[in-house]
DNA sequence: CAGGGGTACTTGAATGTTCAAGTGCGAGTC
DNA sequence: GACTCGCACTTGAACATTCAAGTACCCCTG
């Protein structure tokens, strides 16, 4: 059983450590792992690129934009649509306040009376702003990755996705708001 | 042939626009770039926490520490180093100044004559501290990826990446230094 | 209805990344 | 051998994200 030289795991040829509990990774899996490590931080930002060039938005701004365009009277509570979005609340708060300097949201206390506060609201420049920009955005996702890639592999690639994002969300989430075992 | 409803795509059923050119993703195409998605966001933070925690150090810190460590002489060029730990020579100067003020690594002119000019060492006390934190690292990359997919499945993910990664790359590099058509 | 606690945000400061200059040195040019 | 060009980095400002308070309103309890 040979040392692998590890990227991201194994460092030296120094023995004196544990090594026995330490449970580095084959040579196959660091090969694996250093594929994927690659392609998390190479397609975010190229999609970010994309966005921001021909957008002048981030992914996250594109990402509440897009969840209110689809919501009933493009409307959405805040807390709702932080966690759609996948930030944190302050996040959120901050990107709206982005958002609405361009015109393209605004806030209103919620009006159902006794029912929560805030809600943002997409307004119609920002309605025409999301459907100009979607098409670009889309293109740029089947440039990097549905086009590249056979029916078999993405549906490979979806599925140990959603495995990992499990996991992954679970330490995240300290919220627990959903079914699990917490 | 019905409407998906495209959380990232599609936008509303408003079908003035040039429908016919924009290639929306179908319903599975579009639930596998979701799940992508989600990973895309949850995997690094998660990867970030755990360093942050217990280490005291990004991610991309993590990488410069640990490319330094398996270098001859612990010793390497700050471009060399950049590309490799896939950043901007500017994002790499930052971090070096931070891991200099923690004193794991120093900056040294380049000893060749006529060589080129900066390298960066990895001082002692950086090798212990990149030792002393790998396990922690390889433990949490397994608990979320290695341990939570078949053989099979980590074969296919780091297939898939490697596609989407090699497309995403060359749009970012705009340095063309490899062998790449441009 | 006064007081306490919780929910739903907002805000400002600290940190990290990017972007646009700026610097210093070597090489090629005349 | 001065001039210019370009490479290899550094630096500071702008921007985004996170973290830690802070605020405002609701409900519940006495």
């Amino acid at each position: 059983m040979f040392k692998q030289r590890a990227r991201l795991s194994r460092v030296t040829n120094d023995t004196t450590t544990t090594e026995t509990d330490v449970p580095w990774l084959t040579d196959d899996q660091q090969q694996q792992w250093r594929a994927l490590f690659e392609m998390l931080a190479t397609l975010p930002t190229a999609i970010d690129a994309q966005l921001k060039r021909e957008a002048g938005v981030n992914s996250y701004e594109y990402q509440v934009l897009a969840s209110l365009s689809q919501s009933p009277d493009h409307t959405i509570g805040l807390s709702v649509l932080a966690e759609e979005a996948r930030g944190s609340l302050s996040r959120l708060s901050h990107a709206l306040t982005r958002l609405e300097k361009s015109g393209w949201v605004e806030r209103c206390p919620a009006s159902e009376p006794g029912g929560r506060r805030m809600q943002a609201r997409l307004t119609d420049s920002g309605l025409a702003k999301i459907e100009a920009i979607a098409p670009g955005h889309v293109r740029e996702v089947r440039r990097l990755v549905i086009d590249v890639l056979t029916d078999d592999q993405l549906t490979a690639l979806g599925e140990a996705a959603r495995v990992i994002a499990a996991v992954a969300q679970e330490g995240t989430a300290e919220t627990c708001a959903e079914g699990a075992d917490c």
